[in-house]
DNA sequence: GGTTCTAGAACC
DNA sequence: GGTTCTAGAACC
């Protein structure tokens, strides 16, 4: 069926989906994003406006400046650290006066969800410490720097997999798009290609019809020029 | 530059990258492997060959079993869980014969990592429990049972991130490539046009010749027929 | 694999 | 937001 009745119509239904399309979904925008996806090591707490001081971070601050508590609990000499002298003191006397437990663990969940640092121990090298020593810091919590407390604000938990999901479903969402874009494309060719083909045909048949036609003439001129002679 | 000679050759450029690979990039192996990656929520151990018995575990059985320890640790009356009484006597004494720390926390850690779980305090109402209660308990940890130790393994890292980041990285790569192949196609469906547009306007001037060679034939004929008659 | 410090998460 | 139990991760 190969028919020479190539219609201007059909070979615009061919040119339905157009490049700007393609490259449209695979622009830059993309890979910038995808990029970003790597994973962000940790929380970085910047704080701005000086908020409500959480309770611990007051409660510790009375707890260290107490003189009071200075058997069990007090600032290094250098005011950087404080230092709890003897555990079991401390939670058994110190503990329940400021917080609903007597328990050290507690207490430490506390510092490090608020930004304290153990300070490690100098005798790290001994196999077993007889001494403890429990000492911790935190650069927004200095003796006689009241207003530092503002600083310390409690850690978010790191949630990077939250955006990590909304990352994710982007992708996915980017990728159906992709894929669905493919077909149209896909479509496009094998019907460009068809018309391609035929156009090509019909193209071969034009030349032979023309061959002929000019042949055809070519006797019709010789015999003419037989006949009338020049 | 309406040319007429469109060779064959030209027409096959126009068909190097075909259907196939398209679809075949995005084809269903991929969305199995994306469903995959949905969290698996926590690991399940399941103990199989008994292996060498862990350090932590021999040594901790040697300890309850211990009757030189009883007044320190030992196991509760039902014989499912055992029992730390004096957690400061304990630390002082008993944790240094068998590791080589007296950090009740490193203990518990150990305990956590083995599968044991702290027993909670019946007293769990009272604000501040003055009798520190620590008991742990174990499936596998029962008075007389050595033999279940053998069920004692150590708790895998969760690591469900580890085959996340392979399979993401995966996935980046098949973008990587599904945007490679559409600017392939791309291409392709650009010089497909161009060549369709070109045969169509070289069948449109094929059409033309061969109207304007059958014009001239007919008159020709129509000049013939009028000097020959007929 | 053990030890230590810190964080996650559930429950309050 | 506090408290508790458990797990992650780095370092040994």
């Amino acid at each position: 069926m190969l028919s020479n009745e190539i219609t201007s119509n059909e070979l615009a239904t061919a040119q339905t989906h157009d490049g700007d399309t393609i490259s449209g979904n695979i622009s830059s925008g993309n890979s910038k994003s995808l990029t970003a996806l790597k994973k962000t090591n940790k929380k970085k707490p910047l704080p701005s406006v000086p908020l409500k001081r959480p309770a611990f971070v007051v409660k510790l601050w009375k707890m260290v400046n107490d003189p009071s508590n200075d058997h069990y609990i007090s600032w290094m000499a250098k005011g950087d650290a404080f230092q709890v002298k003897d555990r079991e003191s401390f939670m058994k006397y110190v503990l329940p006066k400021y917080f609903k437990h007597n328990n050290f663990a507690s207490f430490v969940r506390q510092l490090n969800m608020y930004g304290w640092h153990k300070i490690q121990d100098v005798n790290s090298g001994a196999l077993v410490q007889t001494d403890e020593v429990w000492q911790f810091e935190n650069p927004n919590f200095l003796k006689g720097r009241e207003d530092l407390l503002d600083n310390i604000v409690r850690n978010k938990p790191a949630r990077e997999n939250e955006e990590e999901e909304v990352d994710f479903k982007h992708l996915l969402t980017q990728l159906e798009q992709m894929k669905r874009n493919q077909m149209l494309i896909s479509e496009d060719l094998k019907r460009v290609r068809q018309d391609n083909e035929m156009l090509w045909k019909e193209n071969f048949i034009a030349r032979e019809r023309h061959k002929i036609q000019s042949e055809t003439l070519d006797k019709i001129m010789r015999f003419l020029a037989s006949i009338y002679g020049n």
